[in-house]
DNA sequence: AATAAACTCAACCGCACGTCC
DNA sequence: TGGACGTGCGGTTGAGTTTAT
């Protein structure tokens, strides 16, 4: 069902928005607020087209938009966002207050992309930005396929947290389950089938995605259900049962509970065979001594600490998961 | 000081998806 | 049911700016 483009109609200016344009728009939205975004090229005169108006407001205009330099905290989050989401900017900007889906895939791009270049260059295993901050900065321009390797890579970390959906009869809820898996061991194998490039594109991922990766995101669906974790409120999860300790499975384990949202994390046991939809998936080993405990309470980053600890990346290679 | 190269980031483009008729 | 339309998203572009030579 194609369609024509939105911005294509004669007549309407493009490029740098003048003050005045913002002014236009800024006072329509005052008074008539967001959506309809076609309306105001009727109702103002602006010779701007709908999306072209949304955009503006989106990434600028916008109040609460935070401006300048990226903290080092926010930095960490946006790279250990992407190393679970890739590249979907605007669940990462969900997580960022102020802070735009554009202008964080603009700083993924120029400046941390740029950075794990540099660390691999290095051959450092875990980012130490001293160090990098120290170090000079490599052309990315006439670095891009490097560059997109790099991205790749680092897009590859969500590998390890490719989940997946299955039906959780050990609770009592109906809650979905997402199996986490991870493994350090590097020998084992996955088998998973190629995905078409239709279908790493539509999946958002990033281009020059390593053929890894690719076969691997034919499990990227499963995200979603991890997708929907991070759009909750962790907030909520700080009550005590939202967590559920791992104790009753093992050591391997990590677990999340959330009845608001019915869904959890369900990790396995060493050597657990996890009933994926329409697959299994054996999990010959799970890395240990990762779990979140129950009394630490939970929230965001806990999660985020969670992931940050396994150690180097998780890559394809580490995942250990086997289609049967 | 000139200018070429590198970098940044706002804006554009095309596609997917949901809704309405 | 299917086409038109509106919106949102990710990838890409290119003008403006900064840095290096």
């Amino acid at each position: 069902m194609g369609r024509k483009p939105g911005c294509s109609k004669d007549g309407l200016n493009k490029g740098a928005w003048t003050p005045l344009e913002d002014k236009m728009l800024m006072d329509y939205l005052k008074i008539h607020g967001e959506g309809k975004w076609s309306n105001i090229v009727k109702e103002t005169g602006l010779k701007r087209c709908g999306k072209s108006c949304r955009l503006r407001w989106m990434n600028y205009l916008r109040p609460n938009i935070k401006r300048g330099n990226f903290s080092e905290d926010e930095e960490d989050l946006i790279i250990r966002l992407h190393k679970l989401l890739g590249n979907r900017w605007s669940l990462i900007a969900g997580r960022l207050p102020g802070r735009t889906d554009n202008e964080i895939k603009n700083y993924w791009h120029t400046t941390i992309a740029k950075k794990a270049q540099h660390r691999q260059l290095r051959g450092q295993p875990k980012v130490d930005r001293k160090q990098i901050a120290s170090g000079s900065q490599n052309g990315a321009a006439s670095n891009l396929k490097n560059q997109s390797t790099i991205e790749s890579q680092c897009t590859t970390g969500m590998v390890a947290a490719t989940t997946t959906l299955q039906e959780n009869t050990a609770q009592d809820h109906q809650d979905n389950s997402i199996a986490m898996a991870q493994s350090t061991n590097s020998n084992l194998q996955y088998d998973i089938p190629k995905t078409n490039e239709n279908e790493s594109s539509s999946k958002g991922l990033a281009s020059g995605e390593d053929d890894n990766s690719s076969n691997i995101m034919m499990y990227y669906d499963y995200m979603e259900d991890f997708s929907k974790i991070l759009d909750s409120d962790f907030t909520k999860f700080s009550d005590v049962h939202d967590i559920i300790s791992t104790d009753h499975h093992s050591n391997n384990t990590i677990e999340v509970n959330g009845d608001h949202h019915g869904v959890s994390i369900n990790g396995c046991k060493s050597r657990e065979t996890a009933e994926f939809p329409g697959k299994l998936v054996e999990s010959d080993h799970w890395s240990s001594n990762k779990c979140i405990q129950a009394d630490q309470g939970f929230d965001f980053m806990s999660l985020l600490s969670f992931l940050d600890s396994t150690d180097d990346e998780w890559t394809a290679d580490a995942l250990g998961t086997k289609v049967l």
